[in-house]
RNA sequence: GGGCCCGUAGCAUAGACAGGUGGUGCACCCGGCUGAUAACCGGGAGGUCGUGCGUUCGAAUCGCACCGGGCCCA
């Protein structure tokens, strides 16, 4: 198939790279599933698809990983041990674990290029990395700064917002007094969690709006003055256990700003002595705890970028590893957490109350250490220099659904600050920037061989520690080395869509293919993926790399909660296909939601769809023995199939088998029509919908009494032809969803000449020509026929082995009388009617019931109303109706001489009579009369005899073809009349019997045959007593 | 705290953009069928459409608020 389309009109999709954890769930699944059946649809559609899959090769988890596996605890460790060995550990298991993946993957039956991936690691991946970190130097984008990162303690690296995750910590809850400056006694009240952020106090920010008060408040018969927010002065005062308190002055913040106050820890810090303290207004504090926030710009977020405004020092006390610097002064060496207690212990007479908290405190995702914030040197890439742009090529790019786009993506990249894509680690893409210590002047490598020129050296593997040893010569006669950061993986997977068709090593298959047609993701990678390919794509071309993206949600347990092995309800991949295979599972994905919905995972609904492709492969083996019995073989040009026998014969055949052609056809339509919008949830559900309702329960059923016919005739060659081109039609409608089951069958069907595989086929769209609405709209209405009779024999309790006389419809319009007019034997077999009346006024037979209305007739007749009551329901109610109806008053004879009776007096319902039962159809309502006359009951009791004769063939485990003797004792003389009378050949010939005997007494029968199967049978109460035996001519 | 999405029977879903008697499947109960058979088919019962307020002659559908779930951000 991929060597037919080469060539063609190509179809750029590209792979969003999982990350190498070695194992897939369902979300991963679901994932690769959806982009399957794109992708194969979209081949099928004789495009060039461009399939190559891809892996995130790089990052922290890989390194965690790996330190677990050495059993290290810190960098130390890892230099300890060597860059170089650590970084070859780290590919082998990215390696590795890329195969176990894709192995998984193809086991999932996904047809994409696993054996030539794109990988994160590999030179010419990197180089393209490397070419888009120029692209955006020599934009101007590429910053270097001071910025407050997430850091790991323990890894010793920033890591990314999206590499963290909170969970609850308790943590102490502090309330400290700063003191003002110049003014004994008097303080400022702050709230913390993190004590160890002390040292690193620079500022105390209030709201300019806010109202504080000094307060004098008494403890043990010292009086201090506090600064708190009004409204919170209580609370606070009771926390610290302040006997009495009044309140002296108020003053908003906007007037305290500017208020100058000194460090607590000023004695155990000695830089604090240098810091001018100060209030400053900010806009994000809150009404709660003290109004009062202490600001650490070193440490902290708002803290930062409230210092840069103020021209606050940025004074961060704390290395990589989480300790003090000698800056930190008494405090230095220790790690910040367990410096906590000792500060609370400097802070002494400072500290005003002490709780606890428990509260959600963010961890490292790999290593779960609690994170701090760190004021770091960082790279970072300016994206709201070209946030404008990125926005409108978001609006320039089609989503599925639109709000994904519109509303989500939109708004994230509004919101959008610059991107770090600095790591401090070892295992990633080194940033290719070389500086000179002497001149600080910096160059930005776009290639290895740029590089390598410069610095006349000859590397080959661009990772840590290899291309840390390629220096370059300075202008300035000094020497360029490396700066020692890799970049966030993020900034990897951001170069896939030229990456992955070589750019830039190679141009051609850029300049035919990029951007991309296409790309498919989670929900999640809103921030992640959809935006880091954004915004590199942007600084590099200035466009959006992608020109479609489907948006998909994420996989839920049944309740709607997150699948987590905490919670132990994850459902692999695995565990489904083991229970009902890879088919099933995908039907189940795509079936059961929008794809841009949460799919809610529920096992039940896993077996639906089982069931019905279990339906699917028994409709497709049913015709199989009598189409073999028969040698048949579809009409075909020479040794390959088309559909030409169907077309041409189409006027001739019967209406069930035109209208299943009709009906394929149709929902062909439909599901190409669905599949431009994404639709796989409608389409998938339509395909099973036919193969439920249209194949399986109504044409093999309508279908079935042609197939069994014993000599060769056009009517058994139509039925035969439609089922195959059924199948046919259906494999390559199946194809890109559910690719096993379609291949298995097709390849069983297919001729000599045919394509090898269901995946070598081009997809059909459906033909106008052979779809004919009329006959599916009469066939719909045969069918609601067919469930009423259903329904009416129910209430009338006659089963439908039993035939019925006279089935009445009343029809609502012309519609219904034409569907019947039509499709009229059709309708007897199905309501097994000996005929069926098809009316468009009142039914005769309805019988009427009078009703007195005691309303209306206790004012009108006074005390005899009781009588009246009593006459009416005695009275002919059909003539009392008939006559008000003509005369508008009805006379009855009452003891005090005649009573008139008018419409208001009376109400006339419906009275069936005692054998008709009604049910509702569209349009028409259905009076099906069970009365029974001794011919139905002959049939009845026939078709009785057969299906338990049919029993025995099954206990015997006897074929179609063969014949057999019956021996029947019918002691019940009416039925024995009745089944001797005149049914007695059609029960040979329809249980396949070349002799039939029914006695009335046991003693008449046949005692030198020694019956195979003998056993008394209960008919609608009577004992039957049959014995059946192979013929000995048919062994 | 903010953005987006979701909430319909025991469970899973359609209907919502374009307001007008809430459909379907599974499970349950009852029945049928028996040349697809460790299958298959029909019927019945089951709903405060998350809650409240509003718009309207009329709201599952439109608006607002709240509650619950998910993804993302702070």
């Amino acid at each position: 198939m991929k060597e037919q389309n080469k060539g063609k009109k190509p179809w750029f999709f590209v792979d969003g790279p999982p990350y190498t954890t070695g194992h897939i769930h369902l979300g991963t699944a679901w994932n690769k599933i959806l982009k399957d059946t794109i992708l194969r649809y979209h081949r099928m559609k004789g495009l060039d698809v461009i399939d190559r899959a891809g892996y995130d090769m790089h990052g922290l988890p890989i390194e965690v990983r790996v330190e677990h596996e050495l059993g290290f605890e810190n960098k130390k460790d890892i230099e300890a041990y060597g860059i170089g060995t650590f970084i070859e550990r780290c590919k082998q298991f990215a390696i590795s674990h890329k195969e176990i993946m894709s192995d998984q993957f193809r086991a999932l039956g996904i047809w994409m290029d696993f054996d030539n991936p794109y990988q994160t690691i590999t030179p010419d991946y990197i180089e393209a990395a490397w070419w888009a970190l120029k692209k955006a130097h020599e934009k101007g984008l590429l910053e270097r700064g001071h910025r407050v990162v997430n850091w790991c303690p323990r890894c010793e690296t920033a890591i990314a917002d999206s590499e963290v995750e909170y969970w609850d910590e308790e943590d102490p809850s502090l309330f400290v007094k700063f003191p003002i400056l110049g003014k004994p006694d008097e303080y400022l009240v702050i709230w913390t969690t993190t004590p160890w952020t002390l040292p690193a106090n620079v500022a105390v920010a209030v709201d300019k709006d806010f109202v504080y008060a000094r307060v004098s408040a008494e403890k043990d018969g010292k009086t201090e003055y506090l600064w708190i927010a009004e409204s919170l002065v209580e609370d606070v005062l009771k926390k610290g256990r302040y006997q009495d308190f009044s309140i002296l002055e108020h003053k908003t913040g906007k007037e305290l700003a500017g208020t100058r106050y000194t460090s607590p820890l000023a004695d155990q810090v000695p830089r604090q002595k240098d810091i001018e303290h100060r209030v400053v207004l900010a806009g994000f504090v809150e009404m709660d705890n003290t109004g009062m926030v202490h600001i650490a710009p070193g440490h902290g977020w708002d803290d930062y970028l409230l210092g840069i405004q103020e021209g606050l020092d940025v004074f961060c006390p704390v290395d990589g590893a989480g300790h003090y610097t000698a800056e930190g002064g008494i405090f230095a060496g220790k790690f910040v957490r367990d410096a906590n207690e000792e500060i609370v212990k400097s802070l002494g007479s400072f500290l005003l109350a002490r709780k606890k908290i428990v509260h959600r405190y963010g961890h490292c995702w790999r290593c779960k250490t609690p994170i701090i914030y760190r004021a770091t040197e960082q790279w970072f890439i300016s994206i709201p220099k070209i946030k404008e742009q990125m926005l409108s090529e978001i609006r320039a790019t089609t989503w599925y659904p639109e709000w994904a786009g519109s509303a989500r993506f939109h708004d994230f990249v509004s919101d959008a600050r610059d991107w770090c894509i600095s790591r401090q680690r070892y295992w990633g893409i080194p940033i290719p920037v070389w500086e000179c210590k002497d001149c600080n002047k910096q160059m930005v490598f776009g290639t290895m061989a740029e590089l390598n020129q410069a610095a006349g050296s000859n590397l080959t593997d661009p990772h840590r520690p290899y291309v840390d040893q390629i220096t370059v010569p300075c202008s300035c006669g000094g020497t360029m080395h490396r700066v020692e950061d890799i970049f966030d993986v993020w900034f990897d997977s951001a170069m896939a869509s030229w990456a992955t068709i070589g750019f830039p090593a190679k141009k051609e298959m850029f300049e035919k293919l990029w951007p991309a047609d296409f790309i498919l993701e989670g929900q999640d990678q809103t921030r992640g993926w959809f935006y880091s390919q954004l915004g590199a794509s942007t600084i590099a071309f200035n466009r959006s790399p992608y020109k479609q993206v489907l948006m998909h949600g994420f996989a839920l347990d049944g309740d709607g909660k997150k699948m987590s092995k905490s919670l132990g309800n994850v459902v692999s991949p695995e565990e489904v296909v083991e229970k009902f295979g890879v088919d099933v599972l995908r039907l189940y994905i795509l079936s059961a939601n929008a794809p841009w919905e949460d799919l809610k995972f529920n096992w039940e609904s896993v077996s639906t769809v089982n069931r019905t492709i279990n339906i699917l492969w028994n409709v497709y083996r049913f015709p199989l023995p009598y189409m073999i019995l028969d040698d048949f073989a579809p009409s075909s040009m020479g040794d390959t199939w088309n559909p030409d026998f169907i077309t041409r014969s189409l006027r001739e055949m019967p209406d069930e088998d035109r209208w299943i052609i009709s009906r394929i056809n149709t929902v062909t339509r439909q599901v190409t029509a669905d599949m431009k919008e994404y639709n796989l949830h409608r389409l998938s559900r339509g395909i099973l919908n036919f193969v439920l309702e249209d194949l399986s329960r109504w044409y093999v059923q309508i279908v079935r009494p042609r197939m069994w016919l014993e000599e060769d005739s056009l009517d058994k060659k139509y039925a035969y032809e439609t089922i195959y081109y059924c199948m046919r039609t259906l494999c390559r409608l199946l194809a890109p969803y559910a690719p096993h089951i379609a291949e298995e069958i097709y390849s069983n069907l297919r001729l000599e000449g045919d394509p090898v595989s269901v995946h070598m086929l081009s997809w059909y769209e459906g033909e106008e020509r052979l779809i004919d609405s009329d006959l599916e709209t009469r066939m719909g209405l045969i069918r609601s026929f067919d469930e009423a009779v259903a329904n009416a024999r129910q209430a009338g309790k006659r089963k439908l082995r039993w035939p019925v006389g006279t089935v009445t419809v009343v029809a609502k319009n012309e519609v219904v009388s034409k569907a019947f007019s039509s499709m009229y034997n059709l309708a007897c077999q199905r309501a097994n009617a000996r005929e069926i009346l098809v009316i468009t006024d009142q039914y005769d037979k309805i019988l009427w019931k009078a009703e007195p209305i005691m309303k209306k007739i206790g004012p009108s007749f006074g005390k005899i109303g009781p009588q009246v009551k009593k006459l009416i329901e005695e009275a002919d109610a059909i003539a009392m109706r008939n006559q008000i109806a003509e005369k508008g008053v009805y006379a009855i004879a009452g003891p005090e001489g005649e009573i008139t009776i008018t419409t208001e007096h009376v109400m006339f319902t419906e009275v069936m009579p005692d054998n008709i039962f009604s049910a509702e159809m569209t349009d028409a309502t259905v009076f099906v009369d069970v009365t029974l006359t001794a011919d139905l009951e002959a049939e009845g009791y026939t078709r009785e005899l057969i299906r338990r004769i049919q029993e025995m063939r099954k206990q015997l485990n006897l074929n179609v073809e063969e014949m057999i003797v019956i021996d029947a004792i019918v002691q019940d003389s009416h039925l024995f009349e009745l089944l001797t009378q005149s049914w007695q050949d059609a029960i040979s010939k329809e249980v396949r019997a070349t002799a039939l005997s029914i006695h009335q007494n046991g003693s008449d029968r046949d005692t030198t045959t020694l019956w195979q199967l003998d056993r008394d049978w209960d008919i609608e109460g009577l004992t039957v007593t049959i014995g059946i035996s192979v013929a000995e001519n048919s062994r």
